[in-house]
DNA sequence: CATGGGATTGACT
DNA sequence: GTCAATCCCATGC
């Protein structure tokens, strides 16, 4: 990570879920560039870290750069970046990756071909990397997951800015963020979704 | 302490 | 389009 990065980091949530687009997620031989974020924070019931601090939410109250690991609907694991600064609970959902490297590894733990079904879905991505809830609250910047930056030469990435997917409190917010046009996504852009682009 | 509900996915009609 | 899998946690009695 950059300084410019890091200090992305401690902006904030929605602010940082558009800087993570285009960065890099590393698992041992598996990566993926970043193409769909959603944005969560306490002050909006969507948020894990609405309930306050608990036993479940107590990662996304600490400093920025590390992981927030959680099941979801008792089967897959999801990854978020926590961001903002300690004491403030808010996490950047990754919802999808370009896969980048690892792929046959990839192919092998997802039992599918297409690249596009790799790392297109939050629940995907992290069965993929082979990233489980034992990394929960572990560093970004030292591993065993991390978060790197943007692949040079690719330059900035233009991103559609959208509702959430698949949550029913708050729907309204605008803070979901997608690579405009990457095949990779989770869902297509229903029409009239799209808010504004970055 | 019982219960309900997901920041999802894949299989099936 | 519908629906089950599956389990931890938050909520409420």
């Amino acid at each position: 990570m950059s300084d410019r990065q890091l200090r992305a980091l401690a902006l904030p949530v929605a602010e940082a879920a558009r800087m993570l687009i285009g960065c890099t997620i590393t698992h041992g031989e598996t990566s993926g560039a970043i193409v769909e974020t959603e944005a969560y924070h306490e002050s909006e019931p969507a948020c894990h870290a609405f309930a306050g601090l608990t036993a479940r939410t107590w990662p996304l109250f600490e400093a920025p750069e590390i992981a927030y690991v959680y099941r979801s609907y008792g089967v897959h694991a999801l990854l978020n970046v926590v961001v903002e600064p300690a004491g403030v609970g808010a996490a950047v959902l990754i919802r999808a990756l370009e896969p980048l490297s690892g792929i046959e590894q990839m192919r092998a733990r997802r039992g599918r071909e297409r690249p596009t079904d790799l790392c297109s879905g939050p629940g995907k991505l992290t069965q993929a990397l082979g990233i489980g809830l034992d990394l929960n609250a572990t560093s970004l910047l030292h591993g065993p997951i991390r978060l790197g930056p943007p692949l040079p030469g690719r330059g900035e990435p233009r991103v559609t800015i959208g509702e959430r997917i698949g949550i029913t409190r708050a729907v309204e917010l605008p803070w979901r963020f997608c690579a405009a046009g990457n095949r990779n996504v989770s869902r297509p852009w229903p029409p009239g979704l799209v808010v504004g682009v970055a």
